[in-house]
DNA sequence: CGTGAAATACCGCAAATACGGTATTGAATC
DNA sequence: GATTCAATACCGTATTTGCGGTATTTCACG
């Protein structure tokens, strides 16, 4: 490796974007020193980051701040994942709803912090996603599992008995009445009976209405 | 507060489920003296601490193995959440799958930390979860992040045409295809044709199929 | 032991669907 | 300027669906 600063070799390029300057400055100098980071650019702009990566080479990780002037950080994101897929973001930021996190994390964020942080999370998330982890403040975490939990759905399997799954499993797979009649070994006047049932439970009157039900409440 | 240890006056209540007898021992013996922490109760099996929880009060918070002879840690999740929901708890194992990860949070769980985690990071995951927070190791919530924008989908609306969306989004809302043109105010004729193109194009010849496929794909 | 719910089976018919065609227009791309 | 493609529209028909009935068996629960 030709580099002659030998103890600094593995140092990892840092980018912070960030528009309040003090703590652009704070956030930067205290990074500055740490062994194996070496952050030296700092932007106030998505749009002179961006610029930047077009003429020099992408940084390892870096900081976004969410609320910014111009081109927010989502956004931002969004367009850094674009340009330089293996560079990581990680925000930073005050912002805590849900929405925003759910958006940024969609943008191929890596990481998610609160800048009310302690310094030294800051740092230790700066280690973590430089191998490949994704550190995420614990309070994030706790609206991330909620939202995950959501989205995998109030799970309620009561409402539909285990035969009246199975078929609408069938509905799901795309078979027509006859095939599921012919796969789960009934007649076909019995899935036609199903059928008319689990539309009632399920208060729809057509197929597309009832997987999307299945699907949407996890029935299955 | 009628409690004599006022400088303990805090102190929250922790357990610990760990098979393994010297990492049981190791661990709460680490968490033992820490400031605002009282574990003395460490089991070896789930059943073992389920039945504890009928004749003692709820602890704060419980770290519990996956890997348990018995039941096993995510069911054992489950039940101590429906018997007493204000616990916490916090899985600490060695496993690192998908499934394992996604089963135990969904059965509950408000934390994930792995067994090679340094214990100044358990440490602090106990004080976050007190806090409300949901301590995941940054290994864990980069697969949960994996996990998440694969469930908000490889996002790939080029394949159909806006129109075609729409569409199909009608389908997914259990409209026939006249409620369909009525709504997007088209010729039911057309309606048919652009459900033909949509099917051939998804690969589908049912309505469930496709809305299915809409759905699992997030093609809308 | 009765009662009810789930699973099973059957009938009939109007409505909706799937799918094979053909065809025009406008916008985009080459 | 030619070509491709999305969007639109129409036709015919075999098939499937949705839904109104009725009815039997089985099994769990009070």
């Amino acid at each position: 490796m030709p580099n002659a600063r030998a103890h600094l070799e593995e140092a990892k390029e840092l980018w912070v974007v960030e528009d309040d300057a003090l703590y652009r400055k704070t956030i930067s100098s205290l990074l500055h020193d740490v062994e194996g980071i070496h952050c030296d650019h700092a932007f106030g702009r998505c749009e002179d980051a961006l610029r930047a990566l077009d003429t020099e080479p992408a940084p390892d990780v870096i900081l976004m701040d969410l609320g910014l002037p111009g081109m927010n950080g989502i956004e931002g994101t969004r367009k850094v994942r674009e340009i330089s897929p293996a560079t990581r973001v990680i925000i930073l930021t005050i912002h805590e709803d849900n929405e925003k996190i759910f958006d940024a994390l969609c943008a191929g964020a890596s990481g998610y912090l609160l800048k009310s942080s302690p310094p030294d999370e800051i740092e230790r998330a700066m280690m973590e996603v430089l191998k490949g982890g994704a550190p995420i403040n614990a309070q994030i975490a706790r609206k991330m599992l909620a939202m995950f939990t959501h989205l995998t759905g109030p799970r309620n399997p009561s409402l539909l008995t285990q035969r009246e799954r199975e078929i609408l499993k069938g509905m799901v797979d795309g078979l027509t009445k006859k095939q599921i009649a012919e796969q789960l070994i009934l007649s076909y006047h019995t899935i036609d009976t199903h059928i008319k049932n689990i539309y009632a439970k399920l208060q729809v009157h057509t197929r597309g209405g009832a997987v999307a039900k299945a699907l949407n409440d996890h029935l299955l």
